[in-house]
DNA sequence: TTGCGTGCAAAGGTTTTGCATGGCA
DNA sequence: TGCCATGCAAAACCTTTGCACGCAA
């Protein structure tokens, strides 16, 4: 069953972080960072447990980006439900840029693939790779 | 410039594999316990090297299924152009299964993202996550 | 006082890298 | 002979885990 769920510093810390940073993307070494310029200390393992937990919540989703880097994660909200506003990571392989994009097209994709193929696609966890729009415009020649 | 490949009994080998598996997924650890058991050697840097250089000419596509585990290789054919036969990776969250999808549908996204948001999809890397149709018939109470 | 929460450090896993050796041309 | 390719082991990296201590209730 559920124990009482303590109070705590690191606690409120985090989801101090949490809401400051909404939506975007940040890895659990930008926290620990963070808090170290204010002289608060939060260690890794906290915000990991932390995050984790979130992540089987629902509140918070994990991406892996690349398998080499740290996982980003990121806030969706308290009451966030899957449903509410769903949108999907583009990751261009040049710059590395991570993108939002919320776009009927892609949700439709989510229609299909249910109804064709019975998958449930997770877009809280899926990440499109390829090339963004800048970086093609630049001949593409350099790494 | 590209230097002079030398013709070795390792590149043989992984490339034997390569065509033998061609279309299935397979790790690194794969590849090395494979040649163990016909007493052949091929150590695992080796396969590292020549497989992120398969990547860079296209012809084995990386798959970074799970940041925990081993990354999934896929050989795609010597001349497997991009445009040749793509097809997409579901990976189920539930049961582990990875899918092989060919679907139109699919594919017009890809033009989708391209033509409206100048987004060039990379099929190669690209890994849907979400529920299958097996585990979604089976309550989803387990893990 | 109880026992959850925390931080440190060690462990775990995959992938990369350094270096000396071996083998192709 | 020259130099690329190989394998081993160590290093690097992120993440998890064990354990003793601290702190909320």
């Amino acid at each position: 069953m559920a124990r009482t769920a303590y109070r705590t510093k690191q606690k409120e810390l985090l989801l101090s972080y949490l809401k400051e940073t909404g939506g975007q993307h940040f890895t659990v070494e930008d926290v620990c960072a963070h808090f170290a310029k204010e002289d608060e200390t939060i260690g890794v393992a906290t915000v990991y447990r932390y995050l984790d937990k979130m992540v089987g919540e629902g509140s918070v989703a994990k991406y892996v980006i690349d398998e080499h880097s740290a996982a980003c994660f990121e806030y969706r909200g308290e009451s966030a439900c899957m449903e509410a506003a769903p949108h999907f990571h583009l990751k261009c392989e040049k710059c590395g840029t991570l993108i939002h994009l919320q776009c009927d097209e892609l949700s439709a994709v989510q229609t299909k693939l249910f109804e064709d193929h019975g998958f449930e696609l997770n877009p809280m966890r899926t990440v499109f790779y390829g090339v963004c729009a800048d970086c093609r415009k630049k001949t593409g020649t350099e790494e």
